[in-house]
Formats: C-alpha cells, sequence, structure tokens
DNA sequence: CCGCTCATGTAACAGGTTACATGATTTA
DNA sequence: TAAATCATGTAACCTGTTACATGAGCGG
C-alpha cells in the first residue's frame, strides 16, 4: 500500500485537487511515482475517511467545483512512520527489455523502431526534468540549492528522474547502433 | 500479460525449469524483468496449455522430478507478435523515492539508513553484472562481441541493468551527501 | 538436528487496469 | 464542430502478492 504514501509525499507540496494530482502522477511527468486518476480519486477519499488528509470544497464560477487536499497531522505521521519502515526493494518490469532479452529472435527493424521512439520519450523527458530543476532552484547553483534551500526532497528525486532517463535514452541509442551494425554485416554476406 | 512472454525471452537461451526460472527471475538477478516463483509456475502451466512451450519430465536420483521447458514455433510466432506491438511506456514506482519526495518532512537519520542500503544492493548488482557481461563476452572485448557475438540479447539487457545500478548508487550517495551536510549544517545553528 | 536447496503447487486477498459515465467550458 | 481541459467517479476484470502446503536430501 505504498500509493497512500506516494500521494501523502505529493500533498506536502502544498493542497491539490484530485484533478491536479493526476496531473502529476502521470506517465510524461511522474518522477517519483506513477498512478492512474481512477486510483487517486479512489485513494483520496480513503485517506480523507482515515483522517490523513482533509479537504476543502472551492466553487469555481465557469469550472466545476473541486477539492482541494492537504495532510493532517495523522498523515504527517503516517508519513513519518513509512520513512522509517523498511523500503521494499524495487525492481525491474519492461517490455521494451523482455524485447532486447529476445533481440536474437525477432526482427531487429522493429526493434530499432522502438527503441528510438523510447529514446524520444526518454529526450522529452530530460528536456523537462532539466526545466524543472531549473525552475526549482532559480538562480542559486545546484550545490547551493541542495546546501540551503528549503524543500529539496522534489529536486532531489526529480535529479534520480534526470539521471534515468539520461541512462534510457544512451542505452537505445547504443542498443539501436549494436542492431544497426550486425544488420549491415548481415546484409554483406 | 508481459509475463508470458518474458517467460518466453528467458527461455529463448535454453530450456530451463520453474525452477531455474524462478532464480533468473529473482530479485538479486532479474535484469529485464522480475517474477515470483507462484506467477511463473502458473505461467508455465497456461504457456503450455496455450502450447506456447512445451516440456519434457526428467526424472532425477536424490532430487524431485523437475519439467524442463522450451518453445515452440507457436511460441516463437507469439513473442515475434509481442515485439512487433507498441511497447508500454515504463514507469516509475519506487517506496525509496516516495521517502526522498517527503525528505523535508521527516527524518534524515532514518532516510540516510535507507540509501545506504539501496546503495549496498545497488553495488552488489553491479559486480554481479560487470561478472556475468564478462562471462558473456569470454575473452573477447565489448565492442568484438556486440559486433560478432552469438546472442546478445541478454548483454544488451545486462548492460542496461549495470548502468541503472550505478545511476541508483551514485544518487543514493549524492543524496546521502547532501542530507548529512544539511543535517550538520542545522546542528551548527 | 537445523536450515538450505531442489521442486512444485493452491487459495485468499490486495492492488492495478480498462471500460464506462457525466457534463460544462474553452481552444483550434 | 470537434477536441481538449476541468472535475469526478463506478464496476468489472486482470494481475500480483502473501500465506500456506509438501517432501526428500545435503551440509555444517
Amino acid at each position: 500500500m505504498a500509493l497512500r504514501h506516494a500521494v501523502l509525499a505529493a500533498l506536502l507540496e502544498g493542497e491539490l485537487s484530485g484533478y491536479q494530482l493526476a496531473k502529476t502522477f502521470d506517465l510524461g511527468v511522474a518522477n517519483f511515482w506513477y498512478a492512474q486518476p481512477q486510483q487517486l480519486y479512489a485513494e483520496l477519499n480513503r485517506l480523507e475517511k482515515d483522517g490523513l488528509i482533509a479537504g476543502r470544497e472551492v466553487v469555481q464560477e465557469a469550472r466545476p467545483t473541486k477539492r482541494l487536499f492537504h495532510v493532517t497531522d495523522a498523515g504527517l505521521a503516517e508519513l513519518e512512520a513509512f520513512s522509517a519502515a523498511a523500503a521494499k526493494p524495487s525492481f525491474v518490469r519492461d517490455d521494451l527489455l523482455v524485447k532486447v532479452q529476445a533481440a536474437d529472435h525477432v526482427d531487429p527493424q522493429t526493434l530499432i523502431a522502438q527503441l528510438g521512439e523510447r529514446a524520444a520519450v526518454a529526450g522529452a523527458k530530460i528536456d523537462l526534468f532539466g526545466k524543472l530543476l531549473r525552475s526549482m532552484r532559480g538562480d542559486r547553483t545546484e550545490e547551493e540549492f541542495l546546501r540551503h534551500g528549503d524543500r529539496i526532497g522534489p529536486y532531489l528525486t526529480c535529479m534520480r528522474g534526470l539521471a534515468f532517463e539520461e541512462g534510457n535514452r544512451d542505452w537505445c541509442e547504443r542498443t539501436i547502433a549494436v542492431l544497426r551494425e550486425r544488420r549491415q554485416a548481415r546484409d554483406r554476406l
């Protein structure tokens, strides 16, 4: 049940609606946890029922009424407890890696195409995370910000996201190059 | 349903029993997919029923009888189709990142301890993957092996695993350093 | 003699995904 | 006028996890 804690962690930055949360937990942006909108709406209700977050209705003109949630003291205590508990080891589950694992037995062309696509997605995330980091630290250097800034948590997780996507992109490009060269070598026979 | 394809991909290397598969899909070793033994035994039965793999009983002395599975032609076709289909985008779900996201609101000490643990795990995997890569390429250089070796799929995914764990370790160490320095700065006040 | 390895499962439950549903406003 | 954005959910289904179960041999 780590989704709850991910939601609590996200709400630490300030009160958000389910819809806004859904955007930060979106595939294209999420740098510390991914979840679907449906999961979030359900989890928010559960968290509120358990008293870990509290919401207030905000009536808008020309927009549906929304509910903004913030973490309660009980919620903070819960997060504290979660942080102290042993973290589950993380593991890898990626379709693309499965396909590359089978590289010697499947068509290299489609593999190359998919690696290219993944590299492009990674590139887009690298841009995004780079911008996010810059906007978080403002005109300070990274060293400066990490030493004296308040709220460095999101910055640190974003750094990991950036490095991860850089690794992704590099590996995709290297793998593409390898597959291309082998294909050409085979064609020459 | 990507577990099936992960199993098929793993069985391409040669016939394996459920137990042996379970070891390659284990947390500590899995470089392209993770799964639990129970999942694998269930999936193997399903795959056999669907004709994508075939098994043969091997009676052993002093060990229980086991079943070794290999991929059938139908299984290869299935893998081929899977590889051609668009890969699902991968996403991040990691307890430790959630905790770091909340770093500004929870105890840094326990966080540092957990980051250290994760760095150690990453270090062990780096060693393991390094050894695996060396044993796969034998006395050839990486360049050489990737150009002319047969079965480079597992090598490529292992490379990704290695880079990923290096990224993990580096980030953990950097994060520990940041948290330590901030703690000391706070103590000086 | 205790715990590990080999070898395979079942059953109950928790968690996550997909499809469906609604409805107003703004942008292209 | 079609699509995207804002805003929230329900229900059915599929997947994954946890707990439980068995049983023989081997090493310290």
